[in-house]
DNA sequence: ATCAATCCCTATCAATTTACTATGGTATAT
DNA sequence: ATATACCATAGTAAATTGATAGGGATTGAT
């Protein structure tokens, strides 16, 4: 159980996005050199955030990515929800479960997954930024 | 962020063992069927949780696995800590961080992991097995 | 003491996932 | 007009995972 690079990478974007909110778009070639990433790869994580409405993008020259809310009404769950596949730690948390026989796990991945979720809503990228 | 089969079916065994509390030990090819693993995949993993204490085994004809504790004093936590790496979400959990400019995203991954780690050793297998 | 049943160890391998790169196109503010 | 930015699709090497296989070594029951 581990977190993927699209998760940790893109939580740094969101953080840095925070950091400028107000301050008009920033750019992807700006991102990608404070967050020492490869511009292609967190085009990827951004298009993602995007269709998520977590932020939106204006084109054109000085055009970029910024917040589509303030850092404080953000939260870390619902970046990695985003990034992470829904935070899904099994593949029976919606659907159906496999337990034929057995003792009942399942109670237990749905208690983590509330867990883990409860946690990360408690966080919003304000908090991250401030800490800092 | 997903649990590996290790963990899953590693927490099913140890539920078919506790369920058999107190009746002696149980061998490798009851608790294979019971669970529906190959014998052998299903000896990695009691393997790797003997290592750690959590179950024994005795050797010779009518030999087998049992646990090293009553149901009720095993936690969840234990069983997954030892078979999904420390259950440790980031590298950087216990070693230096990478974090060396923008925001401090390293105390969602503390925060996240104590969660985490609450939350399962909060259950025992006793639980699990009276659900059933 | 023997022997059959069990646990123990190491290596291997295919499938999947992950992390990242590459290419080219399309829209837009200056 | 054009430079600058976003958008979309493929592809690929490395790492991880999930599982299989074979052959010991040890022990308890007879």
């Amino acid at each position: 159980m581990k977190l993927s690079s699209k998760g940790r990478y893109g939580l740094k974007a969101m953080c840095e996005l925070a950091t400028h909110y107000g301050e008009g778009a920033l750019s992807l070639p700006q991102i990608a050199a404070s967050t020492g990433l490869s511009e292609k790869y967190l085009e990827q994580l951004l298009t993602a955030l995007r269709k998520d409405g977590l932020v939106k993008a204006s084109r054109g020259a000085s055009g970029g990515y910024y917040l589509t809310a303030p850092p404080d009404e953000i939260t870390v769950g619902s970046v990695l929800r985003c990034l992470e596949n829904g935070l899904k730690i099994v593949d029976c948390i919606d659907g159906e479960c496999c337990n034929a026989a057995g003792c009942s796990t399942r109670g237990v991945w749905e208690k983590l997954y509330r867990a883990i979720n409860e946690c990360l809503d408690g966080m919003t990228l304000a908090k991250l930024t401030e800490e800092q």
